[in-house]
DNA sequence: TTACTATCCTCGTGTAACACGAAGGCAAGC
DNA sequence: GCTTGCCTTCGTGTTACACGAGGATAGTAA
C-alpha cells in the first residue's frame, strides 16, 4: 500500500496529479483508510501508469475516463476501445502532420533571419541596402506559409 | 478600414481572437474612430496575419508580444529576434519528436487492440482462449512505452 | 508530556487562450 | 419609431493541473 507522495515517485507524476486523477475516478482500485487517507496497491499503481501513458499521448481526461469506464464494463467493450485507440491515433497523427508543418515554417524564419545578417554586416556604408533588409524583414514577419 | 468582422473575415481568425489580440497589444497600428470601434488597416492586417502566423507555430500569446515589442524597436533588434525564432524552433522541433513517439505508441496499442479482436473472434467455443485475452488486454492498458 | 517535523487532507485561486453570451450603444433602412 | 446588424465591455466557462493556505494526524526527539 502507498501513499499519494509514494504514488507519485512510483509513477513519476506530481503529488497534485495524482490527487487530480483519483478524484476525477481514473484509479478506480484506490481506497481511503480510516484517515481518509488515500492508498495505493499495486493495481492502482498500474491505473496510474495506463492514465498517464494515454495522458502522455495527447487524450483528454475526459476521454482517458470513458476509456477507464469500458474498461470496467468488462471485455465486452474493447470492441469500442479499440475503435476509440484507432481514432485517438487518428488525431495524434494530424497533430504530427502539424507539427511538421510548424517546423518546416520555423526554419524558413531563421533562414531569412540568417540571410538579413549576412547582407546587413558588409553593406553598412552603402544606404541602399537597407531597403533590401527592411523587405526581406517584412518578408519574416508577415509570412503566411503556415 | 475593416472593422472587426472584417478583419477577422480576411485573416480567417474569429472575432473573439481578434479583439483578443488587440488588446493584447499584438497589432500595433490599430486605432479607434470616435464611437470608439477598432479600425484596421492594411498595416494591422498584416500585423494580424503576422500574429497568426507565429501562433499557428505554436508561439505562446506572451512571446509573440515580445517579438512585436522588438519589431517595434526597430532594426537594432533583429539579432534578438533571430535569436528568438531560433529558440522557438528549437522547441518546434522537440514538440515535433514528441509527436512521433506517440504515434508509434498508439499505433503499437491499436495492433494489439487488433490482435485481440482477431485472436477473440474464432475461439469462443474455447473458454482458455480468454485468459490469452485478457493478458493481452492488460498489456494494451498498462504498456509503458511512452 | 511536550514539541517538532513530515505528511496528509480539502478548498480556493491562478494559469493560457480564447469561446460564448449578456447587456447595451449606434447607425441605417423601412 | 422600430427593427436589424454591427459594435462595445464585462463576466463566466473551459482544461489540466500548480500552488499555497489552513488544519489534522502520526511519529520521533527531548
Amino acid at each position: 500500500m502507498h501513499t499519494v507522495k509514494e504514488a507519485a515517485q512510483i509513477t513519476g507524476l506530481t503529488e497534485h496529479a495524482v490527487r487530480f486523477y483519483t478524484d476525477k475516478g481514473l484509479v478506480p482500485s484506490v481506497q481511503r483508510n480510516q484517515n481518509n487517507i488515500r492508498m495505493f496497491d499495486e493495481e492502482s499503481i498500474n491505473w496510474l501508469h495506463g492514465v498517464k501513458c494515454l495522458k502522455q499521448s495527447g487524450m483528454s481526461i475526459e476521454a482517458i475516463k470513458t476509456y477507464v469506464d469500458l474498461c470496467l464494463e468488462g471485455e465486452s467493450t474493447i470492441p469500442q476501445r479499440s475503435v476509440l485507440m484507432m481514432e485517438h491515433k487518428e488525431t495524434a497523427l494530424a497533430k504530427l502532420e502539424e507539427a511538421k508543418r510548424h517546423v518546416v515554417h520555423l526554419e524558413e524564419k531563421t533562414a531569412l533571419y540568417q540571410a538579413i545578417l549576412e547582407h546587413r554586416t558588409p553593406d553598412t556604408t552603402n544606404p541602399g541596402s537597407w531597403d533590401k533588409v527592411r523587405h526581406m524583414h517584412a518578408e519574416v514577419f508577415y509570412s503566411r506559409s503556415v
